[in-house]
DNA sequence: GTCTAGATATACAGACTTGTCTACTTGGAG
DNA sequence: CTCCAAGTAGACAAGTCTGTATATCTAGAC
């Protein structure tokens, strides 16, 4: 019983694995349906043309980051570990055993390598400003509104300079070191 | 008397505009030859091939990088405006008047679609670690050297993060407000 | 048992890519 | 004036890319 797999989601995995370590330009068509295994007819019925399983990809990083931050969430520690689950949903990112090591944000890296006035940058910045609305919507629960904002942006920022950062050197050590530093600004309000 | 401009400046100069405003391997030796306005031999007369061209602009944007850093640091006042040139720096690249809006720091977008492992990523990962290293030396000026080294850390990845965000959203307003964050983090020593 | 939706294998069209080759031109240095 | 380095124009080889077309197979619904 060896669990069918629909086509679209054997190419959405490989799609993941081949975007992420080598970029979109780069991974070709033909790349994606031999690590998926599947057969290129089965790519055009499920996918529009490459564009459309791009584009379904970043959707997909979205949910997936979503998803690691509210398994962190639901065991998190008052509003002070809500921002740290933020944090924490990275660093599950980053060592969630890529082939090639951490490389960074799969959606920031997507959009460095989309023209200007693509449509994909805008769910890139889409997806940061959910996260620093995230941040701010915990903070507020500790501070006044206008003091929340401030700090929320200040500590989105960090992290994802962290994120970069630690996605050149290929680990999650900084972003240890990220989660340390938001920790203390969060326990001094 | 029409300031004769060599080959070469003229391939770079057209390889800088197209791969930051439309991305490295989306960018074609045709285009790049188009819009330098010269033959196609005379770019493998004076790079070895696509890759040697995508070194020397590597190459050129930490260069010009530097340049701006030291233009603002001879007219900076002290060890916090060492600090803050290094913003502004950044500040003035976002300005330059890239043709399709900022998009973020061009090493950083260029790492992002090289492989893992390609050696054009240690050359982002040193300018990233040098400008770092920039921070951390003012900093040394203003308080011991552990303190400076934390805090230089942390605002290289404060800095890192808004650009990036900058990028996404298309213009330096968000570096404005880095630099008064980082501003006040240097005047609390 | 039949029908159908989804998957497969393979070939192919057409465009685009990098890089090479050859023959020609031009501007200045000696 | 001559020579040479640098540049030019355009054709071309060889490979790769996306996307399509065709014919076949298979597993479950009815």
């Amino acid at each position: 019983m060896p669990e069918r797999i629909s086509a679209r989601t054997k190419l959405l995995d490989a799609a993941s694995r081949l975007f992420y370590a080598n970029g979109i330009s780069a991974t070709g068509i033909d790349a994606v349906i031999a690590e998926a295994g599947v057969a290129k007819m089965s790519l055009y019925n499920n996918f529009a043309s490459k564009t459309g399983l791009v584009s379904a990809y970043l959707e997909a990083r979205h949910e997936e980051w979503l998803g690691l931050y509210r398994a962190h969430l639901a065991h998190a520690d008052g509003s002070a570990g809500g921002v740290l689950a933020v944090v924490e949903a990275y660093i599950d990112h980053a060592e969630a055993g890529y082939e090639h090591g951490f490389r960074g944000c799969g959606l920031l890296n997507a959009a460095a390598e989309l023209p200007a006035g693509d449509p994909g940058r805008q769910v890139v910045a889409g997806h940061k400003a959910q996260v620093e609305g995230i941040i701010r919507s915990h903070l507020e629960e500790l501070a006044a509104p206008d003091e929340a904002a401030a700090l929320a942006e200040q500590i989105s920022f960090l992290l994802e300079g962290a994120i970069s950062r630690a996605g050149l050197e290929g680990g999650s050590e900084l972003l240890y070191r990220a989660k340390s530093l938001i920790d203390a600004m969060v326990r001094a309000l």
